[in-house]
DNA sequence: CTCTAGTTGCGAATGAGTTGCAATTGCAAT
DNA sequence: ATTGCAATTGCAACTCATTCGCAACTAGAG
């Protein structure tokens, strides 16, 4: 919880820090307002006079300096974000129920990012967005 | 523009045959916005008493019948729609000027979906979304 | 042609996300 | 440690894409 090494680059408030953690804490994408509920929650928070203009504010900060990305899941239409660790993560979503599937070996780990360059008249490609979408196990068998 | 084969099981009602147009007639997604723009543009609509909550209405309709796919794309906020015409598209857009510029070969034209089926427990996947991000031509020499 | 369930226009409501501003606070330089 | 100021924050008001309630309308089955 503590004695953690921040990102570089930017002023590290007690805000943002607490940010910081419960999105490090997460096993999943979070929306800013799961990350306010687990603020107001979380004893160890001050959560009095803290803003969710500040998560906000926090996260595009986040964003653009590349800690965390930010993407929004098919059924739903909240942005949801997580920590970029260098481990890239791509999820299956469950149509149904919407529970998110980690997938285990994203399938472009082998492709070369260049072979769509040269396919594709001079666009340099920094990153890609993978999403399965489909059925869980539950809602297969209860359908 | 007429003579056209809508598919089954909606009511085709006026607006949503021209909403449908529209989409045909696109060569990149378009927003609910976009779409209303070229309604109110288009000389042959009577745009007179067209409200935005029907295409809004007529998209989810079109939506929830596999007419149509629904994307929020990186960098934006507002959701795009297009035909689901059997081909379909994944796109590579600039982080800089928006720009989507079309991937020719899906990555995924001859991967199984059922290899991921089988790598993670239990689920049965329909579809996929890929989405390439980077800089386009212009954006790399201006920069 | 009639009947009715499904659709529409309208305007008001919702809700995620943003913004202006005065007060506060990291943190670099002293 | 103390200071000084630019960056950050809380707050409340705002934006704007999208949704909704409802009365009037219409597609299309019979």
């Amino acid at each position: 919880m503590e004695h953690n090494k921040w990102p570089e680059g930017i002023k590290w408030t007690k805000q943002r820090k607490d940010i910081y953690e419960i999105l490090k804490a997460a096993k999943k994408p979070l929306s800013a307002h799961d990350i306010y509920q687990e603020i107001l929650k979380d004893e160890s928070i001050d959560a009095t006079n803290f803003a969710i203009s500040t998560v906000y504010r926090s996260l595009a900060v986040f964003e653009e300096k590349h800690f965390i990305e930010k993407n929004v899941l098919t059924g739903s239409d909240m942005a949801v974000y997580e920590l970029s660790d260098g481990h890239h993560k791509h999820y299956a979503v469950c149509l149904s129920c919407h529970k998110l599937v980690p997938i285990k070996h994203c399938p472009f780990e082998h492709v070369k990012h260049d072979s769509v360059k040269s396919e594709n008249d001079d666009f340099v490609v920094t990153g890609h967005k993978l999403e399965l979408y489909g059925y869980c196990k539950e809602c297969t068998v209860n359908n």
